[in-house]
DNA sequence: CTTATTGCAAAACGTTTGCAGGTTT
DNA sequence: AAACCTGCAAACGTTTTGCAATAAG
């Protein structure tokens, strides 16, 4: 992979987003560093980062991809309520033992909890 | 939910393909027994069902969504090698106590495993 | 008779791709 | 110079939607 400005830009603003954003979101963020930055190098790119593993891809059903700094496997929420992406700290460990236990052929898994995030919590009382 | 011919079909060909269909799928077998029956008819009806609980919706990371007849929790194996899309055993209740142990608001998880379908890994000897 | 549902076609959406020109090595 | 990368725009696959006509209760 050679260098480019672009490609650059784009995985600082994946770091600096820390939520996590949608190529769309990428797009805006980095085109006001660079005009005239394409949303089709933004997509490329994302796809060039994510397979070198560099960044990771994060699929929510029914929405645009989003892409996360953090290397390590972990988990998501999905908020029903607002609909952000959130991480969650979930054993992952234990449950690649489950799911070994049952497909001794997987490698990774993709686990996203639907729930409501802390803040939609506090906005729906229910004392 | 009022009655009609349409979304009876629609229904029973998700139960008759019990493979994992995409809409478009069931749109093919379904066209057969009910000519002129449009495409948006059937996702409009996929989606009804799908929130009337009487059928699943599973979703995959960058592909159509597919359509599942059976009801109860559980996860599913995407094939890396061949894309198909199966149901897998595990112990989806030991999951879903490690799930709510890390966010106590989760209502349901989705559990997408990579691995390798049996039929790819007779392909693909490494005796 | 009222309202849900349909077929159709157009469009929305997220994403990929072909190409000609520019950048990196 | 060769290979890679970019911007642009067109195209793609999936899904939703507006509409007038039809079917269900």
């Amino acid at each position: 992979m050679r260098y480019s400005r672009q490609r650059e830009l784009i995985l600082k603003k994946v770091n600096e987003l820390n939520d996590h954003p949608t190529a769309e979101e990428i797009y805006e963020a980095a085109g006001k560093e660079s005009p005239g930055l394409s949303l089709g190098t933004v997509y490329r790119n994302l796809n060039m980062l994510a397979d070198h593993g560099l960044v990771r891809r994060v699929s929510v059903p029914g929405q645009a991809d989003r892409f996360d700094h953090t290397l390590h496997q972990h988990s998501h929420r999905y908020c029903t309520t607002c609909g952000c992406v959130e991480d969650i700290q979930l054993d992952d460990a234990a449950i690649m033992e489950i799911v070994k236990a049952g497909d001794a052929s997987a490698i990774d898994y993709s686990l996203v909890v639907l729930g409501t995030c802390a803040a939609c919590q506090e906005k729906l009382p229910k004392t």
